[in-house]
DNA sequence: CTCTGCTATCTTGTATACAAAACGGTGATT
DNA sequence: AATCACCGTTTTGTATACAAGATAGCAGAG
């Protein structure tokens, strides 16, 4: 009934803009410290600048750029530090979702998170770390809704979206990928035994992981470039 | 050195009725259901409507009202089930700030964190609900800070902040402030101890039972209209 | 009498115009 | 030569004007 993807009758411009936008920030095309120019972006998208300004109020206010009163917008310095603290809330939050899955999944949604499992299984086998690292997005997603608690599940899903840019970097980290997925397969055993400890406990270091690889790799990146 | 409320810069309007319209929503002069049509409230502000426009799409984002494509914004139906499962979110992330000060707690503000509880017991003895009920605001920032995590401080402030109407609602319910402080001594216990197991363990269960009691007080009042 | 279709009005969404503040550059003074 | 002050330019913030979609009311048909 509900589609996955819905964007019916999205009329406002801004909406559109806003996701253009953030599209550009976290893939790179404006990284931190990019100053946001109001008219440039409207002769970008060839719009006026109203839309252009409540777009960029709407990323501010979810924490994608920051706005200085009379000094415009810019794409924040997001310091290392700061992503990763960004992880150890989402572990929180991926763990909490483990918790009440054990606890409260469905039949049906035991079959999707299973379907979802056995998708990223296939794509580990064939060795597609982009097809993995979206399926990989697929299976923690339907965690989150099998926690049915719809707060938490836009917060989760909020965090992970916004998180998405340091995830991909350690897509290609060795092994990254058949790790990742023997932790999955760890969680699911968990979450269909009703074990909500575990899980919780599972989900929680599968973050944490990945965000003592992101700190490993900008430690190395700070050395590398101490060094040159 | 930070004066708790700033507003030294805010040079920017919408920032401004942002506040304003929010603190209508959370003390129920919006009630849920409201139409907020934008000429009015620029005529009330004495304002035009640019500004207006850009202060509901920032509550928007934060999910304090909702905006329907050309039907305007309204204050949404909160639906009793959404408020528990925020509560439910809170007790995590509270719980997380309890784990997490446990562990990082630093002298200074352990010292913030002990002349916040004795605000409260004062408050307490002199039998002041208000008073009380803002120092215990103050008391659960101090645990927020001590995680030293930044963005957690954000998430939980930010929803400490909207669930402040629903747990309003149980300050004269009968001994809660006396329970209340009860649990905060557990509380600081344990965190000054550096047991972060129990103190996240305590932080939950005190807001656990907030969530508890509010979800009472909604089926005591679906009772009393169903009677009636 | 009810239901449907049209129209008038109102409200939102976007563009443009204007005001004020910040930034940059130039020149004078020490 | 360096620093500070002043002025012009640029950019943000706000107001107004205009276009298009939505709502409500009325009229007509069944």
């Amino acid at each position: 009934m509900n589609s996955p993807i819905e964007t019916p009758a999205a009329t406002r411009q801004s909406e559109r803009l806003g996701e253009q936008i953030e599209e550009r920030i976290v893939t790179g095309v404006y990284p931190p410290g990019t100053r946001l120019d109001e008219q440039e972006l409207a002769d970008m998208f060839g719009v006026s600048r109203t839309p252009v300004r409540e777009a960029l109020i709407q990323l501010a206010s979810v924490g994608l750029i920051e706005i200085r009163p009379r000094r415009g917008a810019t794409v924040p310095e997001v310091g290392a530090d700061r992503v990763c603290e960004m992880f150890e809330v989402m572990a929180e939050l991926e763990a909490m979702c483990g918790r009440l899955a054990a606890r409260r999944i469905t039949p049906g949604e035991q079959c999707a998170l299973q379907e979802a499992h056995r998708a990223c299984e296939a794509a580990r086998d064939a060795n597609t770390p982009d097809v993995y690292y979206q399926l990989n997005e697929v299976f923690h997603q339907r965690i989150y809704e099998a926690s049915h608690n719809s707060f938490l599940v836009e917060q989760a899903s909020a965090l992970h979206r916004r998180l998405r840019p340091y995830r991909r970097l350690q897509l290609r980290v060795r092994n990254r990928m058949a790790t990742s997925f023997n932790e999955h397969q760890a969680i699911v055993d968990a979450i269909l035994k009703g074990d909500s400890d575990l899980a919780a406990a599972q989900l929680r270091a599968h973050v944490t992981v990945q965000g003592e690889r992101f700190a490993d790799l900008v430690a190395t990146l700070r050395d590398f470039k101490a060094g040159s």
